[in-house]
DNA sequence: ATAACTTTGTGAAGTATTTCACAAGCCACC
DNA sequence: GGTGGCTTGTGAAATACTTCACAAAGTTAT
């Protein structure tokens, strides 16, 4: 989140920024910025604050930015298609090596710049490529299969937008995402009267 | 979290779940399952477990799906898209009905059942419709002056899928997805070596 | 009806996270 | 070079969250 704000800072050309600028702009507070910051490091300058451009490239650092990481998509539908078009997807180090899909209809259609692929090569690619994350955009059913293959075929990493419970092996990263369960929480702050706001 | 898995249940026809049964289920501890739920309400049965379809209906009834809310969506995009064929969507209480563009070539055309309507007409809809609920998924440099446009037009709750830091008043909720972040995050996790697993 | 077994609900204990508050350091101006 | 005004980095305090552990209450078997 900080890394977010800060490439903005630094394309606007701000030199330095303060724990309190990075809070307000993060909607946290300073006190907060400043531990978060101080586990990596101490990177600020008293009495300036914290040097935009240097800060940003030790963020990428720590966050594994520097180099470039090779994605698959599975799952040729409007997810899969929302990420790939994301600007600024490849120049932040994902580079998506190949889209997956079951369905006939679909595979050996051109999908952006590459083709859809079968995925009954899927195991074998990753293994060629040594992709090591997957984007899950599938159909929840097929999810805990699918993923059960990925793992088989050597990924460390996956990012599941299928609303289902999914599991992996100890050394394989999860992180999912759940669209209509983020429509359900605004739901539960209308109906109470709350309300929240949070980061992107 | 619970509402989805206890919802299987009920399809399952399972008549009761123990607190044991949940936690395995969500990815968290019997007890953690306890205190939440002891949060709303004394649900269980001792000796027995949680009746599944009481609770379900129950747990509904706090997240306010029991009434039907309006949405619309602003950016008839790929996420917009992904969003509305989104199955079970409506079925769970929300109702799109309305999609927003300002791209000439896109408004008129048809998307789903419904047709794409021009931006310009948005804060009039709103108001004549009261949509208390906006998803938006348009470029983040737009985000913002939309997001005014729809406060003053009196809507309630935003999701918000661009990638840009937002700011609303305190009785309007907002919730932020942000994709390149999930990822950087998983980044992370890989140059870490670590593996961290979430319930979706 | 009673005994044995389950499972909830919940104070208390244990962890983790966030905020406070201030010494120490840096800059700028005189 | 000294002084005043900022801002970081960080122990300590405060707050929040999770886990433990067990009495109370229900179920099942006999």
């Amino acid at each position: 989140m900080y890394l977010r704000y800060l490439e903005d800072l630094d394309t606007q050309g701000q030199e330095t920024a303060s724990s309190d600028e990075l809070a307000h702009l993060c909607g946290t507070t300073p006190a907060q910025v400043r531990k978060d910051l101080s586990f990596f490091g101490s990177f600020g300058k008293r009495g300036l604050g914290y040097p935009v451009h240097e800060l940003t490239a030790h963020l990428r650092e720590i966050l594994g930015l520097e180099r470039e990481w090779k994605v698959v998509i599975i799952g040729a539908g409007k997810i899969g298609a929302a990420l790939a078009n994301y600007r600024g997807f490849r120049q932040r180090g994902f580079r998506i090596v190949g889209v997956y899909d079951n369905d006939p209809k679909k595979i050996g259609q051109p999908w952006g710049e590459a083709i859809v692929h079968d995925m009954a090569d899927l195991v074998q690619d990753i293994r060629r490529e040594e992709a090591p994350i997957a984007v899950l955009a599938i159909p929840s059913e097929d999810a805990q299969d699918v993923v059960d293959h990925l793992v088989g075929a050597g990924i460390r990493a996956i990012l599941n937008f299928a609303p289902a419970q999914i599991t992996v092996p100890p050394h394989v990263s999860l992180k999912s995402v759940n669209m209509a369960m983020e429509l359900e929480g605004l739901s539960f702050a209308l109906t109470n009267s709350l309300s929240s706001s949070s980061a992107p």
